[in-house]
DNA sequence: CTTGACCATGAAGCCACTTCAGGCTGTTCG
DNA sequence: CGAACAGCCTGAAGTGGCTTCATGGTCAAG
């Protein structure tokens, strides 16, 4: 199957497509007589596994990592768990941190009372003070 | 003052100061024969002001509109809002994706269990599956 | 034989910085 | 006076994960 039909069924650009082939998480396809490339069911399987990474929040190098421990059938797998534990760690501290952000946010939003005044705006006047701005300074 | 004593009052780094300067989100300071930037309270406090909002998650491009605003001490204030709100959203949607993302790696991450055997991990065997790989087809 | 869909390549752009290479400035110490 | 060293300068390139662009080749249908 050609690159088209290969986005198509993936959904997956294939400019990302040639990307992939080009930081080697792709094997290399073979070749038309007219140089176009030529894709076998192995590469939607690939191409799938690593959206299906990337849907998880894997870095490409990660996928990379778990491409090889996938392929190399014998051996520890404690690099996958090792993997996923730090994911969800990194997962788990990126959510607390929104978390408070909004927080934040809500109460900035809550400062504005005249919508149309800027000189006497609650959220400017807020962002003004978070950055230690004095009035009178500037 | 000089770039590394306004860098260390503010805990940004030398060359992200230069950087904001090439973007224009910091005033041109004047030099010295020696060709030194020389900064005032002024640029401390501007300076200030871009990493509080770079804290609440806002763009350089979103800074760029608040340093506007603020500046224009005449006029209306609903770009402020509107910028809240719509980084509000963005900040709640993030989070509901990122829980889901918690669920699905707890949920594979509770596959394994002999943490020796690439060849029965649960884990591999579940990225394989979701990619829609079957065994017999490799 | 031309149109149009499909494919190819290499380079540049995106964001928000960071890093690097190579060189100037300015103070201090011997 | 000279050397060592901290501090500063510039421009270019690198980061990740793509996307966009410019330019041109391939192939089947009409």
């Amino acid at each position: 199957m050609q690159i088209g039909e290969l986005a198509r069924s993936t959904g997956v650009k294939i400019e990302t497509i040639r990307y992939y082939e080009r930081e080697h998480l792709l094997p290399v396809p073979q070749r038309t007589d007219g140089n176009y490339r030529l894709y076998t069911p192995r590469h939607v399987e690939q191409l799938r596994f690593i959206r299906y990474c990337r849907s998880l929040d894997m870095s490409l190098e990660e996928v990379r990592l778990l491409i090889e421990a996938r392929d190399a059938l014998a051996g520890s797998c404690r690099t996958v768990n090792a993997l996923l534990d730090e994911k969800m760690a990194e997962v788990d501290a990126r959510v607390d941190e929104l978390r408070q952000l909004q927080d934040q946010l809500r109460q900035l939003r809550g400062l504005c009372q005249q919508p149309d005044e800027v000189k006497t705006c609650g959220i400017l006047m807020e962002l003004n003070r978070s950055a230690g701005i004095d009035k009178a300074q500037i």
